[in-house]
DNA sequence: AGGATTTGTGAGAACGTTCTCGCAAGTCTC
DNA sequence: GAGACTTGCGAGAACGTTCTCACAAATCCT
């Protein structure tokens, strides 16, 4: 009598069944190791009969790799990040023979500790994280990640050896800042998300982003080599919070003498501008200019389309997915700090000061 | 001499050094069974020395849960369902104590197959999945399944019994229309997405979507009773594509008589209607009206902001996420097919024609 | 005080695979 | 035709847990 094939088929089924040893039976499903090509088939067409699949845990518990990354992101409804970051990253993953475990730390840093906690003991193969931290933090040794490869995207964190994909943020807000310049702004308004402060605030905060950094640091040199006097800038570091950027943006338009044009580091600050311009009816492209960074299917819509610095996050995600595996399957790979280039889309946001110069009262 | 303890900990390093048995140290760590409370202290201060972490691979595979739910999404970058959906599942399971392995089709059938084969085999204790189809197809079945519980968000499959979490598409395809129709509006256009069909077209494709079909029918319900001849109404189907939508809204502006509002199935054909309005420089809201399903913060901010069905995308998610748990920890809950309400967001894409009939001509 | 119950622990099987050996039979080499 | 190599397969351990069972010691009850 035959044993009470109770729940799904294992293998030993199939084994029993096909009249071979488990080991056989693994062999021919798995295709490894010396297997005669007639009993492979046979065991195969089994196995099909018997609706026999594969179970991965016990596949991953014997081979300690389960062919998953861990991915932990931030997850942010009107940054376009979080969803091109995790279509991009799911899409190479699977195409490496790779599924992904996602978690979400809402930019805090407890809950990426905890998240990263969670994916090493569900013995993820590696992880690719955008981290919140902008010091080194202890969750992040190798002792913590268990050895197992780690990719930041977005930002970086200095002084960690860590490989990053990041974009080129200081080239970006350098030329961003340039193409406002060539259209004749000559009073520039920056606004700057900035976690960690309340509100907004003209002090720059002492801990940034490194994406949010290079930005700032490209925004300033290309204002500077502009030639454009500090008095002639006004920089509001905010909160990412609608409230707080809103009354960023009313703070920079009640100045005396307001900027022609905002600069924002981020979408949510973008997001901001546009409702302030919208309540105060003000025209886009008119009577406020607009800058942003990180494109949107959103942002090229509207009339006039925002001009922005286009990231290529789809690619950011997939090179980071391609060398977390190249470092999972041949450990020992050097870390590298990769920055893709960005790219000014110009579009009807901008005012051309020269050509329209009854735009800008001095 | 003490074992080479090589590699990470396991329970038995842990065991080994409190100087008790493996089934103690794992009684002391999970908290189960009989304990001495003493014991159960020494066992973890010895594992927290030790930096014992435990695997839940081997957990999983002892247990057979994995608390592990398969996402199966289909993302796409317009449309704000995939983020917001893809965040509130993620959140949603983590609080109840589940990770999330997501994986995306493309609206694709055969990728949708192989992505539910790929969760069943890394032994998810269910799935929520948005389905490409919209006949019953054979992947779902339950032995396909393993027997694990299974949510649909977003839409239905009619016919099968399954679980869905869904949105009053039906009513709020009607409330747009009312609202237009109660601003003055009598020739309405309607822009539909549709897979499977090539370009655009005026017949009505066979197969639609749940949702895509629950819209069609609130739409066409209340143009009727709002007494809306056929010949008022231009309807076109249309293939989820930026050159088919926007050739589309082309088509729909360029008749004789051009209807004064576009109602849009989805966020891609929205897009359409701005850039081509933009194109033409025609001003939503005066020149041409439009209203759209599904919010974003986009919508909100422009200028005017775009009048839209919104839906409650996150607390679908969660909706799903608590279902899915419940069947998962108490097997042989009921099927339900819960549709949540949805609410029409009035804004200023919508013209007022009754106090401003210049904008209207017959 | 003696039996009944409770408490705490350990031995060992089990989850479903893969992998290392070893061995028998077949094939090659000269 | 005898040794060397190759091929194909099976036995059994191993991965790191949990769980069942058994049992000794402690506690309870009357």
């Amino acid at each position: 009598m035959p044993k009470a094939s109770t729940g799904k088929p294992t293998i030993v089924d199939v084994a029993e069944k096909a009249g071979v040893s488990r080991a056989t039976a693994s062999r021919a499903l798995s295709n490894y190791g010396r297997i005669n090509a007639a009993t492979q088939l046979h065991v195969r067409r089994v196995a099909e009969e018997l609706g026999y699949r594969p179970n991965e845990v016990a596949k991953a518990m014997r081979r300690g790799k389960t062919k998953t990354i861990g991915l932990v992101i931030v997850a942010d409804f009107t940054n376009a990040f979080f969803d091109r970051a995790t279509k991009g990253v799911v899409d190479a993953a699977r195409e490496l023979g790779y599924q992904v475990l996602i978690t979400n730390t809402n930019e805090d840093l407890a809950a990426e500790r905890s998240a990263i906690i969670t994916l090493i003991e569900k013995q993820v193969d590696g992880l690719i994280v955008v981290p919140a931290a902008t010091a080194i933090p202890d969750h992040l040794t190798p002792d913590q990640l268990d050895n197992k490869p780690i990719v930041f995207i977005d930002r970086r964190i200095d002084g960690l050896q860590v490989t990053s994909i990041t974009t080129e943020d200081f080239q970006g807000a350098e030329e961003a800042v340039r193409h406002v310049l060539s259209l004749g702004h000559k009073r520039l308004g920056f606004l700057i998300a900035a976690s960690g402060v309340a509100g907004f605030t003209q002090e720059r905060p002492p801990l940034l982003l490194s994406t949010v950094e290079d930005r700032i640091n490209g925004f300033a040199k290309a204002a500077s080599d502009g030639g454009i006097k500090p008095k002639m800038q006004t920089w509001l570091y905010c909160e990412d919070l609608p409230s707080a950027s809103e009354a960023a943006v009313m703070r920079l338009l009640d100045q005396p003498k307001p900027p022609s044009v905002i600069l924002t580091s981020n979408n949510d600050m973008a997001l901001a501008v546009l409702k302030v311009a919208g309540n105060r009816q003000l025209t886009i492209g008119k009577d406020i200019s607009l800058v942003t960074i990180d494109d949107s299917q959103w942002l090229e819509a509207m009339s006039p389309g925002i001009t922005v610095v286009a990231r290529p996050v789809e690619e950011l995600s997939r090179i980071a997915v391609e060398k977390l595996v190249a470092n999972i399957e041949e450990p020992g790979q050097p870390e590298e700090q990769i920055a893709l280039p960005v790219e000014l889309v110009a579009r009807g946001s901008v005012a051309n000061l020269i050509l329209r110069p009854e735009l800008w009262m001095e």
